[in-house]
DNA sequence: TATGTTATAAACAGTAATGTTGATAACTAT
DNA sequence: ATAGTTATCAACATTACTGTTTATAACATA
């Protein structure tokens, strides 16, 4: 016998392409990761927020861990296309890839610390999860970094001759320094601000600028 | 009937106080930890390598998280006392906080960095965990570091006078700076390094002597 | 329309972790 | 000694997460 009175409306089932299911999926997964942490990176959850079942996801991503991988690699390759972005459209007035406005410094704290990239990444990293599938475009990225430093380095001393092996030598400490620097503080930042006192947006300027000029 | 040939011999019981108990649960979790990372510290693992059952660490911590706080709790202790430690004891022959040789910062690198705290401590807070239990420690702490830098700034500064604002401003954002960069290369340090071609002991040393110098 | 393909869902199964309970051994105090 | 306390263990219970199976709705194509 059919129950009539409680029965559930059938629910209606949007069927999607292959790729717009898993967009839709590793949306949800980067909302999720973002708000709560690597803990509420499982598929239950993240099934729930894009509107499926956990199985749909296991048919379109093999298992739980492939899917984390490819959060983690699509969440590469957007941070560095971000930060190349910015990099390398500079304003037209100056053409300094490193302006004394400390723009791309800013955009590039912005990008990992402020837009929560940082705790993704850091996740990504504790987990020892291999990138190995982003590896390609990990290191044509820093190469185009590196590119970019080095110019801004030359344009730095001046008249002054800068032999190329210093040079990038030092453009590596200054990359190291700036992602290390935005990783700790996307995760520890609020806590550390707390405790230390430099609260408030204004702070927060304040010590990227003092950073800023400090990389030169 | 009790079976004689394959019977258990009789498991000896070692009782300890609760606080020995704590320390040797807290103990292997920490090896545990730097072993194989936040993700391992499960509490049956755990009580293998302490040599208890896993109903011994529930007795003494109440639940699975409250001994991941406990462990990370105590691991900023430890990490602050000994940079602490480091900073206050510094060479007779040689006053200043943070002498030339930079051995005040190496260690704090070797003790968030190479030991595995950052990890931890980044694994608690991307959890949203509270490490309000050692809040208090954390804030005499830090005060204390404040008055290392400060006087290591006015050492730095030589003969000129440096109003006391300035120089506590300019100990904030050392203090922040260091902290950051610290957890973040505990965290990317090993991916990024390879990534750059700053591999190897050596590279680890020069970036480290690179960083100090442009400090003051 | 008929047929095939597959994205989706629901129910089920397996597994690994945490948590609970009751008994007991080791210690303390009377 | 005796009684009381509790740290410890073993066995069990529970939860929670991943993965499997089977059926079907949605769509494409002929």
């Amino acid at each position: 016998m059919v129950n009539v009175s409680t029965a559930e409306a059938p629910k209606k089932r949007i069927r999607r392409s292959p790729e717009e299911a898993r967009a839709l999926i590793l949306r949800a997964a980067k909302s999720r990761l973002k708000a709560v942490g690597p803990e509420g990176l499982q598929i239950k959850e993240i099934a729930a927020i894009a509107g499926v079942t956990h199985s749909t996801i296991l048919h379109h991503f093999g298992s739980a861990e492939d899917l984390r991988v490819s959060l983690a690699e699509q969440m590469v390759e957007e941070l560095l296309s971000d930060i190349l972005a910015v990099m390398e459209t500079r304003d037209a007035r100056d053409d300094r890839v490193f302006p004394e406005d400390h723009t791309v410094l800013f955009r590039v704290f912005e990008v990992l610390s402020d837009d929560g990239h940082a705790r993704l990444l850091a996740w990504t990293m504790l987990r020892g999860g291999d990138l190995s599938g982003a590896e390609q475009t990990l290191r044509t990225s820093f190469e185009r970094i590196q590119t970019g430093v080095v110019m801004a380095i030359k344009a730095a001393a001046g008249d002054m001759v800068v032999k190329d092996e210093v040079a990038e030598r030092h453009a590596r400490f200054i990359i190291y320094l700036v992602a290390t620097t935005a990783v700790g503080d996307g995760i520890a930042g609020p806590n550390l601000a707390e405790l230390i006192g430099l609260t408030g947006t204004e702070a927060t300027k304040d010590f990227r600028d003092w950073f800023a000029a400090r990389l030169f």
